[in-house]
DNA sequence: ACAATATTTGACCGATCGGTCAAATACTGT
DNA sequence: ACAGTATTTGACCGATCGGTCAAATATTGT
């Protein structure tokens, strides 16, 4: 195994264990006898934790970035969006949030290049929405009176919150009024 | 300052220490030295960390259950609720979440008695949001098909990941575009 | 006054944290 | 074969964690 391989092995381990026990209860030496790698490898490859995370983080929106192939109504391909991170969150049983906020818990005070980092990678992670809601918009489907923007953040932060209820309670019933109250009575029909 | 006083005064300290940095960065040590008193009269008023976490949490929903006092129309009461807790999050330059989010982040695995005490007091801390979407029910102001239930879990957890989002790109427009989209285009004018 | 009880305190405990580093090993060019 | 470089490794570092505890002090009942 070539030192690229046990990188990006470092990388996915890492990224899962993050995502599933949350920065600040992921040792270095979780992520290293999780990966079958003695602790000093860690540090060959990364300066710190926190630059290992941010890039754990980017490649977690890299491999999990949301592709829209077919193209029907911009309506429709909302609704198999929202259905299919739905169905990965029941996969789950409704263990893990958004990997962003995992990520927006682990920022506490100061550390702005951390902070600012969270924040674009939410952006990125929002790509395939932006262009959903575009096509949504062209269509004249957004409701009179709300911007694009304005409705993409919606999702966002709406989405990200029924994510959190549904972990702590551990019930997929704010998933499904999130989407029941974004398709019958926000966006027109 | 007799025990009772020190106690009481160990768990508002914590709890704003615990609300402003999170459970896991925050120390016993980080309590008492706020609290101006010495680390081992911590264990002498609580058995352990967490048991101090809960009972700081409900004392926190205590303290800051919001009571609705006038008794405008239903939706009117709602908006102010709103307008109330946007000014609260403002007031402290949207820096911080819900109280039960920094709790249910601290939450990871296996701790039921953790969890379930979270949820409860979800439920507890949204006590004067039931009364008002109650009234709002009576005077038939909810949209066609949706439940009291459904409504006020959607602001719930809508408004959790608002005040998320809020924290970490420090914007209050999280919470303008939450408060716009619930009053103009879900709950009937 | 004295004993019994409750409270206060900081040194101390084992565990764990992120991070360092020197020595060992593997690989490369010549 | 040999030198030089890159990689691998786990013992080790100081700091900090939640939690313990015995001794000191304050309070109470009689």
């Amino acid at each position: 195994m070539g030192g690229l391989n046990k990188r990006e092995h470092l990388i996915a381990t890492g990224q899962e264990l993050i995502w599933s026990k949350g920065y600040d209860l992921c040792s270095i030496k979780d992520i290293t006898t999780a990966a079958g790698l003695p602790k000093g490898s860690f540090y060959h490859y990364f300066e710190t934790k926190e630059k290992f995370a941010l890039e754990a983080m980017n490649a977690y929106i890299e491999a999990n970035s949301e592709v829209v192939v077919k193209k029907p109504t911009g309506r429709k391909s909302l609704q198999e969006l929202i259905k299919a991170r739905i169905k990965g969150v029941l996969q789950v049983q409704c263990a893990r949030e958004c990997y962003m906020s995992v990520m927006a818990h682990a920022y506490s005070d100061q550390d702005e290049v951390f902070r600012i980092a969270i924040v674009e990678a939410i952006e990125e992670s929002n790509t395939a929405l932006k262009n959903i809601i575009a096509t949504i918009e062209m269509d004249n489907g957004l409701p009179d009176g709300l911007t694009a923007n304005e409705m993409i953040e919606f999702i966002d932060f709406s989405w990200r919150g029924a994510r959190l209820k549904s972990r702590i309670s551990q019930s997929s019933s704010p998933l499904k009024t999130f989407e029941k109250i974004l398709f019958n009575y926000i966006l027109k029909p």
